[in-house]
RNA sequence: GCGGGUGUAGUUCAAUGGUAGAACACGAGCUUCCCAAGCUUGAUACGUGAGUUCGAUUCUCAUCACCCGCUCCA
């Protein structure tokens, strides 16, 4: 892909264009207008994003035995998103700057010192220049302003008519050249005022005004001020909320009381029904819980298409591990990870590194399964990025047209979710680890002793959050000898309709191509991995006025329809109908003609053409060897 | 939420203060048709709501959506 911008935009409104017409991706409720920041899929982009899902839901449960499934409520008790954070983090008070709009969060603001210089207003240079000479009885600018006095007062009759009209066109007349906005800057002690006009004049500007005279409204010192912007100087807003989560209200009476919120991660769900999954379902630690939903945002800026939405779906898994502390004293070492170590099978004495370093393996695996292998990228966060409770976090990015994006994120979160929980609901979260307790009862005091030196030096030597207080670091070795304690977790979280639009995007394709008059033209294809592709096959009769044709064509379409999806044409050209696949995606066309009913001789009778998308090459394929073909091709 | 841009058939683009047009795509028909062929033929649009006007798709205002920035991390 180029990265000259604007090609970049206008790749990407094709590739919107082709969602929408070929019946991927459409706006949401469009006859209405739509509705901001949410898409609906087509019938093909419902294949294309089940052909995900149902790609992932396999790798993550249905082929391992460590991972169970989980399909929980998009409504939850209100109490979960206190625990989790969500409420508090994602309702910050913000405050916008009056001069950039520019938001800072109300409780970011350092207190600062200065002098406050305040503009009531600024006029057009134009403008004023005319008052004066109005005032100094000059004719020509006397007309004007006789103009417009007329015409002020002809809309003062409107108005007293009841023409609200007229009323907001007066006040245009009469601001015509002057802007009345206020507005206050703060400067740092010691600088001039001209820094501020000079701020001012750029505000004033942008406003509109081509060569603005500042009312200026004087100065004014201030100390320990958090009014102003701490980057801009200018002035703040008033704070307003900014909630990020979609409030709605359960139960029929609406009030205070019933408000609770669509989820806005589907995580959480997994972590408030980890004991239940545990109890019921005869599993240790090590295992995971994965489960695939809508999850709600309300995010301020949905944009790039379906990238960032308000309603999207996700698949996550949260894979839970033993402490380290619990793997040392089992086995008596951790496994240290190293460039090339081997993850391909899963060790008891792997802590949370290795299995953190394991599920981008699995993961990249996976990515390269669907085909998005060569497109992706890799951000390991760093220390500042990462939130308090996490150890580590990896970002697996995805080129798209409009930048390289998240497509999935995988964090070692350690016991953080399984804590606050435990925490909040007041239940006890841990599980029970025989081994770890026999391993326990054999370990000296001093042995034990210096398990607990060596994690009070971690916690002192901590750069975020609090250190745990001794006390607790006692409490929870004690627990921890008698073999329980709560799982930490280790989180690969992934956008489905993000790796949907990955998918497009990557297979998005177009090439010149000259028709059979030598007219050129564009010819737009998906490429599609056949796993993947809404559609596997075309299956075509080469005319469809010779009921032979037809009736072998249906037949063929009846006996692959069982297995896979296909799609039946039999209009229009032949080439057409290749075109119109290809369009789509579909990796594969089948062609009945007069060869297959044997008119060209018994060797080619029911043998049919087998065509590839990509490349257009066609074989002659048996009907009975086409269904373990292409069955091979899609599996 | 703020600033800038855009809004006309499915798509890409025209024109216009009085009736909206093309290309491609789509439907039907003919054709021994293998890469958007040809011929015949058909259906489909001024984002929404107000205002100015005798009359608005066009001018004004509001609203909604999308795109580009501020934002952010599924």
């Amino acid at each position: 892909m180029s990265n000259d911008p604007t090609n970049q935009t206008a790749l990407m409104e094709k590739i919107v264009s082709l969602c929408k017409r070929r019946g991927f991706i459409y706006q949401s409720s469009e006859i209405y207008g739509g509705c901001g920041g949410v898409w609906d899929y087509g019938p093909l982009g419902a294949e294309l994003k089940r052909n995900l899902r149902d790609a992932w839901w396999t790798t993550m449960t249905r082929q391992r035995e460590d991972v169970l499934g989980l399909d929980a409520c998009i409504l939850m008790n209100p109490s979960i998103w206190k625990a989790s954070g969500h409420v508090d983090t994602f309702a910050d008070l913000m405050r916008e700057c009056t001069l950039t709009n520019k938001r800072v969060r109300a409780d970011h603001v350092d207190p600062q010192d200065g002098v406050v210089h305040s503009y009531s207003g600024a006029g057009e240079k134009a403008q004023w220049d005319l008052i004066f000479r109005a005032i100094n009885g000059e004719e020509s600018a006397n007309d004007v302003l006789k103009e417009q006095a007329e015409l002020s007062a002809r809309y003062d009759e409107l108005i007293a008519s009841g023409d609200t009209w007229a009323e907001q066109k007066k006040v245009t007349l009469e601001n015509k050249g002057y802007t009345p906005q206020k507005i206050s800057i703060l400067v740092p002690p010691g600088k001039p005022k001209e820094s501020a006009d000079k701020i001012a004049l750029e505000f004033y500007r942008a406003q509109g005004l081509k060569d603005p005279v500042l009312n200026y409204a004087g100065a004014k010192k201030v100390e320990g001020s958090v009014d102003f912007h701490p980057e801009t100087g200018g002035a703040l807003g008033p704070a307003r909320p900014f909630n990020l989560m979609l409030k709605t209200y359960l139960g029929p009476t609406a009030t205070e009381d019933d408000i609770t919120y669509l989820r806005p991660e589907t995580a959480q769900a997994i972590f408030a029904q980890f004991k239940n999954v545990f109890d019921s379902s005869r599993v240790k630690v090590p295992f995971g819980i994965c489960q695939i939903g809508k999850a709600f945002r309300n995010e301020v800026t949905p944009k790039n298409f379906t990238f960032r939405s308000r309603e999207f779906e996700q698949m996550e898994l949260e894979f839970f591990i033993k402490p380290d502390e619990a793997v040392e004293i089992i086995c008596g070492e951790v496994a240290a990870w190293s460039e090339g170590a081997n993850l391909e099978e899963p060790q008891p004495n792997w802590g949370w590194q290795m299995w953190h370093r394991y599920w981008v393996q699995e993961r990249t695996r996976f990515y390269q399964n669907i085909g998005l292998g060569d497109v992706l990228e890799y951000y390991w966060q760093t220390n500042e990025d990462l939130a308090h409770y996490a150890r580590a976090c990896v970002d697996i990015l995805c080129e798209f047209p409009f930048g390289t994006e998240e497509l999935e994120g995988i964090a070692a979160r350690g016991e953080f979710d399984l804590s606050q929980h435990q925490k909040h609901s007041g239940k006890n979260l841990e599980v029970f680890d025989e081994d770890l307790k026999n391993a326990s009862a054999k370990l000296t005091p001093e042995q034990k002793e210096a398990y607990i030196q060596k994690r009070l030096a971690a916690e002192a030597a901590k750069t975020k959050g609090e250190p745990m207080p001794e006390a607790d670091v006692r409490a929870w070795f004690e627990r921890l000898f008698k073999g329980n304690y709560v799982p930490h977790v280790i989180e690969p979280s992934a956008g489905l309709d993000r790796m949907a639009l990955a998918i497009i995007a990557k297979a998005f394709c177009e090439e010149q191509k000259a028709d059979v008059n030598g007219k050129v033209e564009s010819r737009t294809y998906l490429r599609f991995h056949p796993r993947v592709a809404p559609i596997k096959v075309g299956v075509f009769p080469l005319l469809k006025n010779k009921p032979e044709l037809v009736a072998k064509a249906r037949e063929v379409y009846q006996m692959l329809k069982k297995h896979m999806n296909c799609f039946y044409d039999e209009t229009a050209a032949i080439g057409r109908r290749y075109a119109r696949q290809d369009e789509v995606g579909t990796p594969f066309g089948v062609t009945i003609d007069f060869e297959t009913l044997g008119e060209k001789g018994p060797e080619l009778e029911d043998t049919v053409t087998l065509r590839h998308r990509d490349g257009g090459e066609q074989e002659r394929v048996k009907i009975a060897d086409l269904l373990p073909k292409l069955l091979a091709a899609i599996g």
